[in-house]
DNA sequence: TTTTGTGAACTAGTTCACAGCT
DNA sequence: AGCTGTGAACTAGTTCACAAAA
């Protein structure tokens, strides 16, 4: 276990590549499980995903030691220990910001209810919409609510999917209600407190790298 | 101009955090030059996203000299350079694979058209998709027709937009019709030829990622 | 003077390689 | 034997700091 802990939070030591690949590896656990896998090593999940085996290790060395030498990983032990690292042990609410289609199609998405996420609303001010409901039941409320909402029944986590010209307004308007961690896909940079953690989605980005991909190098194999 | 090219593609020089970020100084330099701006410096670009001024000028060194010492960068100019660099200075075509709620959130997405990308079709198997249009306009035509389609017509770039479980079939059917760049939403790893560029956008790890740090250090700002 | 472009210094992240446990 | 956990070595990426140009 690691030494030498200065009380700065645990998400700051550990680094984000970190955390995004626990994500990875508990989604691969959990397909093992699935097929019955007792153990696995730490080469044998690297193999899955080209990856390096130690830095498997070091992933997971951040949080303890799960392993047993010789063996490799209990798959069911580990699953568990990963769903409690990554705050997966309870649910979580989400809500989603903006019911254009992006949102709708985010708050249906079934990828989310898969791992604990449970989607409760989404959030517009267009009255045409407001008081409608996703294709799969999500109620779409007024903004104006949005406080009263999160007060009433918890919010753990907003995801923004409004136009970028109203972006850091919703933005505000969400952290004021309470959230402190919000996944962004309006393009644009938003500017939060520290206590709040923002994750971006940006479609253009990702388009306009393969984009650049393409322009160079994409040729000559050579 | 960097010495020592040799020959390897300039996609593997460059990293892919730096094309990450030319697209943001893009994004940054489009509005400023909405704004009737003349040039900017890279300390003012910096301040826009909390970013490091030298970070932006070694960005723009793999590529040339840009700015002009004492004065900084014409806006004008620079955001041409830029969109040279990223191959937007031309259209981009695009099929999104997959026409469920997100493949067509996806294909009516305002955002890519503004930029130079143009979504041309969706594909999928299901007979009572096949045949409909979407919101916009986009045509889903069947997932058999997509070779035929993509020596006709020509396909830039593929939105991977399908369930997970045929993930990796959809991926081999688009390579073998000849694209090479792939934007997934589809969740789990996938293996495809070097000469493709595959990017990935987890929802299920971005939120999860969120998850993390509500469960650690999220409470104690001290 | 101001601001670029860039080597040097630094920091973060990855991989190696092996001691130590089972 | 096999595999983990981890210091050491390495690689990549960022920031500093300053000479050179306008």
């Amino acid at each position: 276990m690691k030494t030498g802990n200065k009380r700065r939070p645990v998400t700051e030591q550990v680094p984000e590549l970190t955390t995004n690949r626990l994500s990875i590896y508990l989604r691969c656990l959990t397909r093992l499980e699935q097929a019955g896998v007792e153990t696995v090593s730490s080469k044998a999940l690297a193999e899955q995903f080209h990856l390096n085996a130690a830095q498997i290790r070091k992933d997971l060395a951040y949080f303890g030691e799960f392993g047993v030498r010789g063996v490799g990983y209990v798959v069911r032990d580990l699953r568990q220990q990963l769903r409690k690292i990554l705050g997966l042990d309870h649910r979580l609410k989400v809500v989603v910001l903006g019911a254009g289609k992006l949102g709708q199609a985010l708050a249906d998405y079934p990828g989310f209810g898969r791992e604990g996420f449970e989607i409760v609303a989404m959030f517009d001010t267009d009255p045409a919409k407001v008081g409608q409901h996703s294709r799969s039941g999500i109620p779409i409320l007024h903004s104006r609510t949005l406080r009263a909402f999160a007060t009433r029944t918890g919010i753990d986590i907003a995801v923004l999917a409004v136009p970028g010209e109203v972006a850091q307004e919703v933005l505000d308007l969400i952290v004021t209600a309470g959230v402190r961690a919000v996944l962004n896909f309006s393009p644009g940079s938003l500017r939060v407190s520290d206590a709040v953690k923002l994750k971006h989605v940006d479609l253009t980005v990702s388009l306009e790298g393969l984009s650049f991909f393409l322009a160079h190098g994409g040729e000559d194999g050579a």
